[in-house]
RNA sequence: GGGCCGGUAGCUCAAUUGGCAGAGCAGCGGACUUUUAAUCCGAAGGUCGAAGGUUCGAUUCCUUCCCGGCCCA
């Protein structure tokens, strides 16, 4: 397969597409294609730039609705507004046309009476496709049915549409387009519009809290030589300049803690987070946490900081904290239940379990279970192992999973009583976790051994393993205060909130085959 | 990786034992001064995902492959 070179040859100046079979659609479509820049070429002959500068508005389309949306049918306002707009639908009607048109705040029609406008204000409204975006000049009316209107005396192109819209009332059906061509989605897909509105309403709310709480928000490196702060294959790229290749992180833990360490007592970071693994309704191999860290607080103090995010997120986006899933109803306001590992392991399977017992029994309790396990792992892995594959997806109303076996959890504190264990929780809702936590681990010499141990993993072939952080390390030899930090997923946050089953759906462009 | 479902006009979808490839919308030409996915008339639009096989004849049956979705691992 070659690429089609798109500035060379072509009579028609029509994007080149990468693949075969696109670029025999692109011809199919030509027809109409080359009638549209043909009218372009009109246009321009005309006089009429199809792509002019600027329109400046008096009102947006909401404005006009929420100014005069009440007035009674056939009113005539006499008040002259200039709005903007995409042309949705025009009804012609022989001297009179009514168009639908929409703007990112809402849908308006222009009442075009050639009596009104005169003959050659009409004929170049004649000459607008759906598609196009124009902006009018007229008074605000309502026609006999009570329409909300501006009758139009004038209007200017402002840019001319050369495809046609996607079907308006049944979109797009293929998925995979509409995730590829989201542009296209987003213009008849109200769900897909109402899904990035309540994303947004729920990363601005969560944003106010952490503001609101004294957070401060930074920054941090996408590109780096070690990977850790999570269990993950990372990605690799190059860097040229420096002829070296570097991570994309997989996690903000480390350089959030550095700066807990520097003084910067409460911090976080909305961040986009890369994993090299499959991807399928859950997973997309970029996706966004949002990370805290907070001085002189535990993983108490980060259960509680998680239910004021959850639930507030949750009711600024849907004005109640309640939410169904698959059918049933989940109320994300606080308090969350908050039970050990151990316990939700007893409780549902009748099994008393803890790293202590050692790695044969474990082993033995793992094949009773049907799980299959891998030699390298120890106690703590084969603990959550059980947890992972035969309890954790029963869990369906909000539920702190709480202290985790210090195997799997490299950066957390141990339990006092407990040196197995690790002050930590997940937030799991619907099976899932949401939000990963835990008091942070700030004994330097600690740390470098856990390091040590996963340097160790890494070697023996583990991709998911990280490397020895020496400056981390180093860090932590200044002093890091007794710190609680916590990490929530945003793309399944707003799933559930938006009630969308599919990671997909909550991200604008999600990853797909080239 | 396994199972199931799908790929037909620009879009959304039909197509009987295997017998000339269809509709709606969009687009194109025309009519129409109060429409709401306006309506009406007309013409046009296709490598039926790809390759091979069976057959007088394949969108339909068989094989392989490509792409997508869902479920499972």
């Amino acid at each position: 397969m070659t690429d089609a070179d798109p500035g060379s040859g072509a009579d028609v100046p029509v994007a080149a597409e990468p693949e075969d079979q696109e670029l025999e659609t692109e011809a199919d479509q030509r027809a109409e294609l080359r009638d549209r820049y043909a009218k372009v070429e009109r246009l321009r002959d005309q006089g009429i730039d199809p792509y002019p500068r600027r329109f400046d508005r008096t009102h947006t389309l909401v404005e006009i609705r929420d100014r005069w949306g009440d007035l009674e049918p056939g009113a005539e306002t006499g008040t002259p507004v200039r709005v903007a707009g995409r042309v949705m639908l025009v009804r012609g009607h022989g001297r009179l046309v009514f168009a639908t048109v929409r703007d990112a705040s809402g849908e308006i029609q222009l009442f075009v009476s050639e009596s009104v406008c005169g003959r050659d204000v009409m004929a170049r409204f004649k000459a607008v496709d759906v598609g196009d975006w124009v902006g009018a000049t007229g008074n605000v009316m309502t026609t006999k049915r009570g329409e909300l209107s501006v009758e139009l005396r004038d209007f200017e192109l402002l840019a001319k549409a050369l495809r046609p819209m996607p079907d308006k009332m049944k979109g797009i059906a293929d998925v995979e387009t509409r995730y590829r061509q989201r542009y296209a989605d987003l213009m008849v897909n109200e769900e897909a519009r109402r899904i990035f509105g309540i994303r947004h309403t729920v990363v601005d709310a969560l944003r106010s809290l952490m503001k609101e709480r004294g957070f401060v928000e930074v920054e941090t490196p996408v590109l780096g030589t070690i990977q850790g702060g999570a269990t993950a294959r990372p990605f690799i790229t190059h860097y040229n300049a420096l002829d070296i290749d570097v991570y994309l992180r997989i996690a903000l833990e480390l350089h959030l803690k550095r700066l807990v360490v520097g003084g910067m007592e409460r911090v976080f970071e909305v961040g986009r987070v890369f994993r090299n693994e499959g991807l399928d309704s859950r997973h997309n191999p970029e996706f966004t946490m949002l990370e805290a860290y907070e001085a002189f607080t535990d993983y108490i103090g980060m259960m509680e900081l998680t239910e004021e995010l959850i639930g507030g997120a949750t009711r600024a986006a849907r004005g109640t904290t309640k939410v169904n899933v698959r059918g049933r109803e989940v109320d994300l306001a606080p308090p969350y239940a908050r039970v050990s590992m151990q316990e939700l392991i007893s409780e549902q399977l009748g099994i008393d379990v803890h790293p202590s017992m050692g790695t044969e029994r474990l082993r033995l309790i793992l094949d009773d279970l049907g799980l299959s396990w891998m030699h390298e792992w120890g106690p703590g892995k084969l603990m959550n192992e059980i947890y992972d594959r035969k309890v954790q997806s029963d869990l369906f109303e909000p539920t702190f999973v709480v202290d985790h076996p210090r195997e799997v959890s490299p950066l957390a504190k141990a339990k006092p009583d407990d040196p197995e264990m690790v002050e930590r929780f997940e937030l799991i809702v619907d099976g899932r976790e949401l939000v990963n936590a835990y008091s942070e681990l700030n004994d330097p010499a600690e740390q470098l051994a856990c390091f040590e141990a996963e340097a160790r993993a890494k070697a023996a072939g583990d991709p998911e393993a990280g490397d020895v952080d020496y400056d981390y390390v180093r860090a932590l030899e200044y002093g890091m205060p007794p710190t609680g930090g916590l990490g929530i997923g945003i793309d399944r946050l707003v799933m559930l909130v938006a009630e969308v089953e599919t990671i997909r759906e909550v991200i604008l462009f999600p990853t797909l085959r080239p």
